[in-house]
DNA sequence: AGAAGGATTCTCT
DNA sequence: GAGAATCCTTCTT
């Protein structure tokens, strides 16, 4: 996608990135489910202003964020807005396109059973991430990139963002994540999610 | 320098 | 539904 596609508010850019695909050489991933974080966001990792780790999200729009969760987990972001803004829409899950074994191996997994990435952790991993990948532009090709295409995307459920409970309750309770409506590749919880 | 806690996932009950 | 795994980032002395 052009550089200008990201240089939006995070809130539209999160439903616009909806039925996207990300391409890391031969694994594509359908984008399924996105939370959006913003400027002057008690939830947003910006929240403390610039530092090392979250730099990049006070970058230019269209550039990877991705940090370690839990001491486990590689959360990829992409940054929105213009330069200084401190936006970011984090990927929560995906459907596998191509490069099935590839993520397998990945993940681990070794049955035939459907590859879910119904959660920002699995998709780093499907992926095969790591905070390396932080500041890498996704509207050039290479690495790792945000293709242009994909199908509207009709029917959008909207929901309150999972697992910050540490900000403010305007924040908490802000309709802030978008998933495609009627898929299963989401992430828990999915009673939260209601048509937009 | 030390301490607290996290934008999660998996396993087991 | 509850608890562990696991380590880095950031805030506080």
């Amino acid at each position: 996608m052009p550089l200008e596609f990201f240089q939006i508010d995070a809130l539209d850019l999160a439903p616009r990135l909806l039925g996207k695909f990300l391409r890391r050489d031969n694994v594509v991933l359908r984008i399924t489910e996105v939370e959006a974080y913003r400027p002057n966001d008690s939830a947003c990792h910006g929240r403390f202003g610039v530092t090392p780790r979250t730099a990049p999200v006070f970058g230019p729009g269209g550039h990877a964020y991705v940090y370690l969760c839990y001491g486990l987990h590689m959360m990829l972001n992409i940054v929105a807005d213009k330069e200084g803004a401190g936006a970011a829409v984090l990927i929560r899950s995906c459907s596998p396109v191509t490069g099935l074994d590839t993520i397998q191996e990945r993940r681990g997994q070794k049955t035939d059973k459907p590859i879910l990435l119904n959660g920002p952790g699995k998709v780093g991993q499907a992926l095969g991430l790591s905070t390396e990948w932080s500041h890498h532009p996704l509207f050039s090709p290479g690495g790792l990139e945000l293709l242009d295409g994909g199908e509207y995307v009709e029917k959008v459920m909207v929901g309150p963002r999972v697992g910050i409970d540490y900000a403010l309750p305007q924040h908490v309770n802000a309709l802030w994540r978008f998933a495609i409506a009627d898929t299963p590749w989401i992430s828990a919880p999915k009673n939260t999610l209601k048509p937009l």
